[in-house]
DNA sequence: GACCTGCTGCGGGCTG
């Protein structure tokens, strides 16, 4: 029997009216799997290959909804996300008479009170929104969510191996509780690659055995084309500006130049040269603190413009699935800290079918020229970086603890303790360090023993009570910027904000004429000229095989027909430079660079890897300097022989818990990085530090491969 | 230099 002949009436139908010619191959491997069995199944092609219809499609017409409740649950880690598949869902049940109904933060509650009364049919959800249910309204979990039979999680590969998505497997596990039936899951993606992440992946959904991957690999052709500018840290150069505008100006395009702060530059910069020329005037800046309206006008004026070409300069804010429409080209500034990221951006582009995508990558930094072929070439390869799975997810256990604590308004310890470690995320951690955390979190007054039972403590309530509970990640204190009533955006407080500063945000330029700091608002008027704004943010951690690369292609003589003649000179230079180094083995060899007491050791290893190994030195009052973008040490005061030594002394089973301990100690500020984290006992805090900061097995191995190709010649770096 | 994500419940003010 062919897909479309499982598919219901009313579907076909839809299909016949939508005037589709065929079946997408997604779509018909897809079709064929979910009507004919109760498996879970991740979906993964490319963008804009018609995922979401290849899960609903059939779900569609395999689920009774004329049962009560609500029969499938779709989850996205966006607002925006959902609001977009909201309209096409919606569109889709029109044909069988089935409520559609989104359930998030900014959703209408008119529409959240009518599902209370007439629970039936799809609810589009995010977790935050699915944890707060669970904490304030656990009856309405049962009321709602008791009957499901399937859940489809939308870009199931941004919460691989992140807290979000261990917080998310939690509340599918408490989900699957409150169902008497079992629910069938379907997750989609673009972004998942080799076997290890099928593994992942279905580990991620619960029993692999329950789970099957379907995967369209067809390719998209990509043009990829490479170019170099030496810039300086602050500002872009502006021949780099100029060749942009000139390359961008008749197209659709979106630019992604990393960090916030450059976002705007590159905005405002463009749009000044437009000007200049007379040019279309469509220049915007999307990101995190521009202001949600502003976005929301953006998004959609992308998603309109069929004639007015636009550019925007954009963070990962538009990098997962949100349709925007004909992009014509993708513009990435500099390195993309993953592959992953490199490939959900390059998908943004040659959307339509046929089409194929358009990557223009400028580099101003020689590492980062090096990073970006490594990104380049790996992803050509099919290799995406690995998932990091936390496996004793301490932080996340007090999270839930609280969130199940304040959900039941009272419960015996032995009730909860069942409740979680029923709960297999939590399956690696043993009971007693749950009975340990528990008594933790009473003495610092998070919980309270009640006669029988655990409530919510008196600090503890301040933490519920708070709207910032229901999610995982922290968030930073910003000001509000409006001008006269309109809203623009948001600023951290930095020494930039003072009166009679320009700065630029959202895609303009402004003078900051007030500032409230009781209230946290900046008031601004138009200015002519100014400075980027200032955002500050954790450097993100670069996999170890992409620092690899960068050494295999140092000692490679391949050339790139995509680079530039100026970034053949670059990579030629770098090759020269290390070509005194006799490197034949790039998975085991190191470059180290001798002269008199001062040494330059080049890693080339992961980030997590070189911060480990700069704490190691550390202890062992080796101090040295660390350039992660380049992986160099630079080392003061030891001969090379002495290192070698050093690092060969280094004891592997030593038990770096103390050490830790004492680290955490004198600067709790260590832990920041999680936000429940900071309520664990100390020695659960050094295990998450071991686990998400540093990389102690990963640098013993690789100090264990390590063998130095050393070289006492001048060399300039 | 160096990303991103989401958010309850209540009450006040306004509109129809």
């Amino acid at each position: 029997m062919t897909a479309f002949n499982l598919l219901s009436e009313p579907i076909r139908k839809y299909i016949r009216d939508k005037k589709w010619e065929s079946l997408r191959k997604i779509q018909e491997a897809a079709i064929q799997k979910i009507i004919t069995t109760d498996n879970n199944y991740v979906l993964i092609s490319r963008t804009a290959s018609g995922k979401t219809e290849a899960a609903f499609l059939p779900i569609l017409s395999k689920v009774n909804f004329k049962e009560p409740g609500v029969k499938v649950l779709y989850i996205s880690p966006l607002i925006a996300l959902i609001n977009d598949q909201f309209i096409r869902v919606e569109n889709l049940c029109e044909y069988l008479d089935v409520p559609v109904t989104k359930w998030h933060g900014e959703a209408a509650k008119g529409a959240k009170d009518r599902l209370l009364k007439n629970p039936a049919g799809i609810v589009l959800i995010t977790p935050e929104s699915l944890e707060a249910m669970f904490v304030n309204k656990p009856y309405n979990i049962k009321h709602l969510f008791s009957t499901l039979d399937y859940i489809v999680i939308d870009e199931i590969h941004s919460f691989l191996g992140s807290d979000r998505g261990t917080h998310l497997q939690s509340l599918l596990n408490r989900l699957q509780k409150v169902n008497v039936k079992r629910f069938s899951i379907v997750g989609l993606s673009a972004t998942v690659s080799d076997a290890n992440q099928y593994i992942e992946l279905k580990n991620f959904l619960g029993d692999p055995k329950d789970t099957t991957i379907i995967r369209d690999n067809t390719p998209k052709p990509i043009n990829a084309v490479f170019r170099y500018f030496e810039g300086s840290v602050n500002t872009l150069p502006l021949p780099l500006l100029k060749d942009l505008y000139v390359r961008t100006r008749e197209s659709k395009v979106l630019i992604f130049p990393n960090a916030r702060g450059r976002v705007e530059e590159v905005a405002v910069k463009l749009k000044q040269i437009s000007e200049r020329v007379g040019g279309h005037k469509n220049y915007f800046s999307h990101h995190s603190s521009v202001d949600k309206e502003v976005r929301e006008y953006v998004e959609f004026f992308a998603k309109n413009s069929t004639l007015q070409n636009f550019c925007i300069s954009c963070t990962s804010t538009l990098e997962l699935g949100i349709d925007i429409g004909n992009v014509d080209e993708v513009v990435q500034i500099d390195a993309t800290h993953s592959i992953a990221s490199l490939i959900q951006r390059v998908g943004r582009s040659g959307r339509r079918e046929g089409k194929a995508s358009n990557l223009f990558l400028y580099a101003t930094d020689k590492w980062s020229l090096l990073q970006s072929l490594a990104c380049w070439l790996l992803y050509q390869e099919q290799y995406i970086e690995p998932i990091a799975i936390n496996e004793k997810p301490y932080d996340v256990l007090v999270y839930q603890i609280l969130s199940i604590v304040k959900g039941t308004s009272g419960i015996s310890s032995s009730k909860l303790l069942e409740e979680i470690t029923g709960n297999s995320v939590f399956s690696k951690i043993k009971k007693e360090e749950i009975e340990e955390i528990i008594t933790h979190l009473i003495t610092l007054d998070f919980l309270e023993k009640l006669g029988n039972e655990l409530i919510i403590g008196i600090e503890g309530e301040e933490v519920v009570n708070n709207r910032d509970f229901y999610s995982l990640f922290e968030t930073q204190i910003f000001f509000k910027v409006s001008s006269n009533g309109v809203k623009i955006g948001e600023l951290p407080l930095s020494p930039q904000i003072r009166k009679n500063e320009n700065i630029y945000l959202s895609a303009k330029i402004w003078s900051i004429i007030d500032i409230d700091f009781k209230a946290k608002k900046i008031e601004v008027v138009p200015a002519k000229d100014g400075n980027k704004p200032t955002f500050f943010g954790n450097p993100a951690d670069t996999a170890y095989r992409i620092r690899e690369k960068m050494l295999e292609i140092l000692i490679s003589k391949e050339g790139y027909d995509f680079l530039d003649e100026m970034g053949c000179e670059v990579i030629d230079d770098l090759r020269k430079q290390f070509s005194v180094f006799t490197i034949s083995d790039f998975k085991t060899e190191r470059p180290l660079l001798t002269s008199n007491e001062h040494l330059s050791f080049y890693s080339f290893t992961s980030s997590k890897i070189n911060k480990t190994l700069q704490f190691i030195l550390n202890q062992l009052e080796v101090k040295s300097i660390l350039h992660d973008e380049g992986c160099l040490f630079e080392i003061e005061g030891h001969s090379s022989t002495e290192l070698q030594i050093i690092l060969k002394g280094i004891d592997r089973t030593q038990n770096m818990d103390k050490i830790l301990i004492e680290l955490l100690e004198n600067n709790p500020e260590f832990i920041d990085f999680s936000k429940w984290g900071k309520y664990l006992p100390i020695q659960y805090q050094t295990s998450l530090l071991k686990e998400k900061y540093f990389d102690f097995e990963g640098c013993y191995a690789y100090l264990e491969r390590l063998k130095f190709v050393e070289n006492q010649l001048e060399f300039s770096n």
